[in-house]
DNA sequence: AATGAATGAGTGTTCATTCAT
DNA sequence: TATGAATGAACACTCATTCAT
């Protein structure tokens, strides 16, 4: 993934705030140029076609999704689930366009990559739960995979719910008081 | 909601089959006759545009989305999730549509329909949820947005890994296994 | 090959005057649906694709070069010459493309398509020839190919000087008397 | 007719070699620079405008089409055949591109002065002919129009089997060949 | 109820050319 | 000499829609 001029940057800044504005279908190449305020056949000095910057923003959807371990075990999920807040809040209009699984949908190829990332983090979770269950601090007795979903689902509906009220309320409040609900239930007592 | 003809039944579930295969932007009116087998002006017989057959959709949505009441409290919950569920496996690429949140983006008017009726169930559910607390089935201690967010939030990880993964698991008894941990979580001891 | 419709005759017609005036440049869709008096987008009801329009043009040239045997030997020569100057007389713009060796140069399968058209008579002329050798109406002295070459090559020229010459000499006469000439030339003695 | 620097050489060279292989309308200034591997912009540096390139080439055609009289009479035509010969085995694509009369018909001017150039020899060899026939070695009995269509035309036809055979045979021998054969067809008894 | 033919606006993309550096 | 960035016009093609039949 090579280094991205800031011409490069901006188109898919802009790109991305086209679809999450407006929608994948808006994404053209005259909304996209009028946005950023040069002709159509500018862009096409900075990307090759439309495809391609299809494809930049998935490599920054890549790039975005890449987590540091910082934490085992319980603390780790949490530090995990916080860290995502953190970076949503960073970037709200690519959060909205993340969590659009069917975005890519008419391209077999960028739709299989979109769901790659979107699900990826799904084994580092699962791990961090076992670690988890190994230090006793999460009951064996619930199911590693319907932990997994309880724990990443109600964080994408927290994070959907925000996206479609516009970003208007504390993200990172609400997603602090549902893991310390969900840390209550899971926890070994 | 006038009733529906036979032609324009066909009409709808043909476009939802190519929303849900092929996204939105190959739900044209070309593709869309191709798929019934008639020409495109025939459509036009039977909707008058595309956005009323985008319209006839979200009814469609919505009548599907009406629950009947089927219990109260904890087995409320219950009976509305199995009941769902059943109702996804019937329709399963309506179901892959209705949870693609972005789909009606573009126009303002039906994407902010398209939320209420995704999110419809929130009242209804707290509802249940308040009442299984007053039965002291669940306990007073976690709240009961968060609940209600981890058990919705789930299920829709839930479906939306079943739709991405062609429908090939059996959802049903994933969703029941998922419940029965959930449940066991929640419920007083 | 299909049946044409008319319109699709009519395409096809102004497609190939198109070419042989203004060059195969400015064979645009635009061009080309403004000499037939229509939008650019009704062009796509009768082919799906400016390359189907190459193609029926070539499919034309095909018929246009198919040749019914008309006699054998020298006599057989002649009337093939004759009859092609006739039919050229026909269709003197059709004619122009058709010589235009490199017309569809930069698509590789319809240049080979045309060369294959273009020469294809060759081995029909060869027979010909060797005809009117076997009867001793030709020398048996001078090879087939050259002869071939004289003959063919002294045609095209003489056909590429009527069309850069805007058709305006009797192309059937000039014909005759080239005929004559070499016709003297290569009869034995 | 100035000069060419270097690069402009090999900016018409290239041209050339495009046009020879992809035909005119991949002539652009994109595939030319790529070809060349500089900018677009820097072909500015040598040429005013892509018009100005292709009136080079013509005068690249112009000047290789020069002859020198080498003979008179029979031997004239003979040596003006096997001089151009070895012209067209050095420049084979710059032959190939002579050859297409129709190549710059989009330009009126530049179609009239190519067309100059391709039937410059006319006069030139209608003078030998005269001469071979004064000195006794053509019969009169042929006119001098036909001979020329025949000498000139067999000739194309053959260079342009070799240009579309990718100059695989060996253009000088057939040439000696079909000369000998039409001499001694023309010659008198 | 359906078709064939058409349209104006828009799609992504390429064209020759310009200009500041 | 050359480049990177830009432009307006054109390219082939698709869009939703209309209308006479």
């Amino acid at each position: 993934m090579a280094e991205l001029t800031e011409r490069q940057k901006e188109i898919i800044e802009k790109a991305i705030k086209i679809i999450a504005n407006d929608g994948i279908q808006n994404l053209t190449i005259k909304n996209l140029s009028k946005a950023i305020g040069v002709t159509e056949a500018a862009l096409y000095r900075h990307y090759e076609s439309k495809h391609s910057i299809m494809i930049a923003i998935l490599d920054l959807f890549e790039e975005f999704s890449r987590t540091a371990k910082t934490g085992s075990g319980l603390k780790g999920i949490e530090s995990f689930l916080m860290e995502r807040y953190d970076k949503f809040i960073k970037n709200p209009e690519l959060t909205k366009v993340m969590f659009s699984e069917a975005i890519f949908i008419n391209d077999k190829e960028l739709s299989k990559r979109m769901r790659l990332i979107i699900h990826g983090h799904r084994k580092e979770l699962e791990l961090l739960i076992d670690e988890a269950k190994s230090d006793n601090d999460i009951s064996n007795s619930i199911e590693t995979i319907s932990l997994f979903r309880m724990i990443i689902g109600s964080m994408r509906l927290l994070v959907i719910q925000w996206c479609f009220n516009n970003y208007e309320f504390d993200l990172k409040k609400e997603g602090k008081i549902l893991w310390n609900n969900i840390n209550n239930l899971i926890k070994t007592r």
